[in-house]
DNA sequence: AATAAATAAACGAACATTTATTTAATTAAA
DNA sequence: TTTAATTAAATAAATGTTCGTTTATTTATT
């Protein structure tokens, strides 16, 4: 039954999200979706394939997002804008996917879920690093560095903006015009 | 006893962190610290308030190394220095401290660990960025877009270390070269 | 087309274990 | 001797998972 399965995927993002791995059960997922236990493991072989497999296709769909209408070719700031507005369209219309996606990287199923598709996302990154690099339009740094300034700023955004509050309670909604300050302080650190 | 209750202490951050929350148990601790389930109620009155306690206390001293040596009235580039320092020693000598308090803070018991010293820390940031924005040493922006710039790559950085991986299981060693270079772009994007 | 046989999906109830927590007994310290 | 710390053992409730059975759907046979 396709439309049951996909009440039991919706419940589990829920319950996941609401009350976080210590209180997840299969009973409780069962109940929530109306189901009986036994029904979860027709779908699924047990609770961790549950929950890796949710993962990865989640991770899968935000992966595939996140290059939609990037061009390896094109000139640097215009593909980070591009993966900028992806990445932030996905997870501003997939919040409750995003946050259970950070749960489960936070846990022990961590590797299990984004083994697979990284490799897509090194292949992309390396040819359009290697182009911007040429043409002078970044500095040459360490991927780790690259990647904590030109990505970390916006998750940490978003994660203010899922949790509904900043700094110490701070009440914040994430809007276009913060997204491009951001974008725009970011390519200023990038750029030689 | 206070050599048992630091015993308790350890191994509740050593089976949180290499279980998660999902493989922690009361009686799984009690066990891995060698003492009975029951000597936990002697020194926490509940799971929730065991875990709650430990995560405050990592907070507290986090919070407390944050602003060693920091004056709020100098320079904005030395401040921010300082407070890079800070926390890139703390939690390189705390590791399985920041884990847990990560694993924590993405918890349903987020709020109840960080409540207190937030405070704190606002408060002082207030007069030092008040300073700053005066002397014209930093953009007049949005605190939450300031926060995700100036600290966020320093985390992500940290927690690549903690994984000993980076971007598609590329092995990761912070050093002292990768956090000044970091540092370095990331007062970039701040100055005016 | 109607019926029988086979297959798959779903179920409630139960399984053994584990859970958080408490009780009552024992040890050690004062 | 009194008090506090610690325990082993026990509690009820919840856990992940499986069982035997029922229901619905598809396939094969008349």
């Amino acid at each position: 039954d396709e439309h049951k399965e996909q009440v039991v995927k919706q419940k589990a993002l829920e319950l996941l999200v609401s009350q976080g791995f210590e209180g997840f059960s299969m009973q409780k997922l069962a109940r929530a979706a109306n189901v009986s236990p036994a029904t979860l493991y027709i779908y699924y072989r047990d609770k961790e394939d549950l929950i890796m497999s949710i993962g990865r296709e989640i991770g899968e769909k935000l992966n595939q997002e996140i290059f939609k209408d990037f061009d390896t070719n094109a000139p640097f700031v215009e593909g980070m804008r591009v993966q900028w507005r992806n990445r932030a369209n996905f997870m501003l219309s997939h919040q409750l996917e995003m946050t259970f996606y950070e749960q489960v990287k936070n846990s022990t199923y961590r590797d299990a879920v984004s083994a697979n598709f990284v490799a897509e996302f090194k292949e992309k990154m390396s040819v359009f690093m290697k182009n911007a690099l040429k043409n002078k339009e970044v500095k040459p740094i360490p991927i780790e560095v690259f990647w904590s300034i030109a990505y970390a700023p916006l998750y940490n955004l978003l994660r203010f903006h899922s949790e509904g509050q900043s700094i110490g309670g701070r009440p914040f909604e994430f809007t276009e015009e913060i997204l491009w300050q951001t974008f725009d302080l970011v390519m200023k650190a990038l750029k030689p």
